[in-house]
DNA sequence: CAGTATCG
DNA sequence: ACTG
């Protein structure tokens, strides 16, 4: 049964009186029209195994319950976001290994440089893998000191269904699937609306040899200098 | 005080 | 554990 409250910001439709209403997903938000080519998945592909190769991917523990994410991480970058029984954070050092973060591949950097429209370089790349049964609920990335830079998110391998909400987590939805090569700018007031990927579509893709999906969201952390 | 990138 |  559809909530026909009404008592809720969202995709309105045009014309409702209430505040924070928004008949189009938030402004700041889009997917970039060519996605990457295959050979720019496969360069940005080689880039990823060797940041995994330095930075084993592990699994991240919600705060308080330590209730393991169904999504591994990694990071390269002067910071990584993590993820454990203390809480949310960006640090500098592996959690597990204790060593710093790889860094940050030259090709994420010209891709920010590219298509991010902000004066600083990113200092963070979080690396997301999914497995054919992992999802990613509905959240915001607010954890970083500095929203006027935008997130951008690069999806390699399986295709997802990506749901995107607006400012306030009752907000409506819209599902829309990511492919590989996709590139995602999430700026404006977009920079702090609710998303999560509700669903990988195994065997979209023939980029990831063990199939899956590899999302990297490009961000700035502190103020910028 | 409740909620959270969990899971349903 | 930390924010809002």
């Amino acid at each position: 049964m559809k909530d026909l409250s009404g008592a809720r910001t969202g995709f309105a439709r045009a014309g409702t009186p209430m505040k924070h209403h928004f008949d189009q997903p938030p402004e700041g938000f889009r997917i970039l029209p060519g996605r990457l080519d295959r050979p720019a998945q496969e360069a940005l592909l080689a880039d990823i195994r060797a940041v995994v190769e330095a930075a084993p991917p592990y699994r991240p523990q919600m705060p308080r319950t330590g209730k393991p994410f169904s999504v591994r991480m990694t990071n390269c970058g002067a910071l990584g976001w993590v993820s454990d029984r203390a809480g949310y954070r960006y640090q500098s050092v592996h959690p597990e290994t204790g060593r710093p973060w790889p860094p940050m591949p030259q090709a994420l950097m010209d891709l920010w440089r590219a298509v991010a429209d902000f004066p600083h370089p990113p200092e963070a790349c979080l690396v997301n893998l999914y497995d054919a049964d992992a999802k990613l609920g509905l959240h915001r990335d607010e954890d970083e000191d500095e929203f006027a830079a935008p997130v951008v998110s690069v999806s390699l391998g399986d295709t997802c269904l990506f749901r995107l909400g607006g400012l306030a987590r009752a907000d409506r939805t819209r599902s829309l699937r990511l492919s590989s090569g996709d590139i995602v700018v999430l700026g404006g007031a977009a920079r702090l609306a609710y998303h999560g990927v509700d669903r990988i579509y195994p065997g979209t893709s023939t980029l990831l040899p063990g199939g899956g999906r590899i999302n990297l969201t490009l961000r700035r952390v502190t103020p910028a200098p």
